[in-house]
DNA sequence: GATACCAGAAATGCATACATTTCAGGAATG
DNA sequence: CATTCCTGAAATGTATGCATTTCTGGTATC
């Protein structure tokens, strides 16, 4: 029974998978980063509905691993579910961006503390002031080039990220990769930006004082004293927005910038 | 085209949705409901790989709606995605646990430290007093109930969604939200074992103290008292757990304790 | 006896088709 | 002129079936 065999027009043999693009990852795989990369570009308006069938036509796929993205892009908080009437761009205020990055900087805060108070041999800092000695390297004494800026953000985001491996906390990884999901609250999400800003150079030196008393602190397991230092230190992403705002047309460089309404 | 219209054995049409079991939601919302049940009780070896046919027929839908679900129960933190691999249960060690409870502290102290920073007029603090008062009044000089510790759960959860309310936080409250899903994460995750425990009335009265003083601080805008008492009342949730690991075979009363692994 | 190899089986990935619900627009009514 | 009701169109929800990949167990080879 079931009607297996005799089935005449079993529908049309689609040959799935490499279709034409490169291959060698999941449809819903390939969804999800193109469609974070149409979000954070501003390409829906917030508020808008996201509807399946003519975003599937649009990215070359079916419905089902369409809805696995949206759904992963829900998570990450790009999106807001309405059961039984699909997904819909989710839309952020100025307010949200800011309690975002103090979000971020009480993780923050609390992976310092807790690197501090669970490392067991100097030996273990190695890492984060090899990193930081290059973050020096690069800005101290000299002009900043492009290049030089985006050598700083990766150093940058491998220094925190070294700082979440030493807390040894799977849970706070978790959360704080949850929280940076958002393009903005990222800890380099205004960097590219201030290379061109003014005032680009001085908030660069901030930023390194931070790390060398954040390496300081953790290594001499003072915890309360780096969870405070990374708690101010994430507040340069605020001031770095707070620049964005006032001069006008620069939002552009910053990722994310057209999801937020004013 | 497509040959809609003679289409001789177009499947089976199923009578979905109102299948035989409660209606109004879709089956992703009860396959979701039913499988975080189901790992809650322990009904999965932590590693254990979950194929997708034999749930789908134990649970009594198609591959599609449980796909969507244990999409949605990795990312609560339930669930491992391999890519082409499947889901496995997740396992998580006492260290793990022990940082959930530190992090949803380090949450919970930013939420006071923001309800103390923001409010604005001592009216709002009137649910808070409200609910704490409520909660005086079923453990102060009383013998514990199993109705009492039950209404006192409802309140004590409601008490600290209230202060998540005061601190005007979005993305606070959906980072809570993500923490407290796994259920020994939860403010009230130990209440109901605790009511067993010869310590239960002297934990119940040490919650009760961090809770006025919550209030006190929060009210006179001691914002930096109130994220360090937030975060210490965090810590019965790990003394409770303790306490639980001494006494044993009283684990099967705390949500979630088959999946720790010992 | 251990490793490599190789079918057959089973599991995931996905496209299609259909059922059901929601939505938009216009006609009818107050 | 505003409101309600209705109807067709469109959108989401889900079952089925097939393609591809992964697993498993047995056999051959060293």
């Amino acid at each position: 029974m079931r009607s297996k065999p005799q089935n005449p027009i079993p529908g049309k043999v689609a040959k799935q998978g490499t279709s034409a693009s490169e291959q060698g990852t999941s449809q819903a795989a390939r969804a999800t980063l193109a469609l974070r990369e149409l979000l954070v570009q501003g390409h829906f308006q917030p508020g808008e509905r996201m509807r399946e069938v003519p975003l599937a036509k649009r990215l070359g796929l079916s419905r089902i691993p369409l809805r696995l993205a949206l759904e992963r892009l829900a998570h990450e908080g790009f999106l807001e579910i309405r059961p039984t009437r699909g997904f819909i761009a989710q839309q952020f205020s100025l307010p949200d961006i800011y309690d975002a990055i103090d979000l971020r900087g009480s993780l923050e805060g609390m992976a310092a503390r807790l690197a501090a108070e669970r490392i067991s041999e100097a030996g273990e800092l190695e890492t984060l002031r090899a990193l930081h000695e290059e973050m020096v390297g690069l800005i101290r004494g000299k002009a900043l080039t492009l290049n030089g800026v985006a050598e700083y953000i990766d150093r940058n985001s491998r220094f925190h990220s070294e700082i979440l491996t030493l807390s040894r906390s799977r849970r706070l990884r978790r959360a704080m990769e949850q929280i940076t999901s958002l393009p903005f609250a990222s800890a380099s999400a205004f960097l590219q930006r201030q290379y061109v800003a003014p005032e680009s150079h001085e908030l660069f030196l901030i930023s390194i004082e931070h790390h060398r008393a954040l390496v300081e602190a953790i290594g001499a397991r003072e915890g309360a004293r780096a969870e405070s230092i990374a708690r101010e230190h994430a507040r340069v992403a605020r001031r770095n927005l707070e620049s964005a705002m006032e001069n006008q047309g620069i939002g552009e460089s910053v990722p994310g910038f057209k999801l937020i309404q004013l």
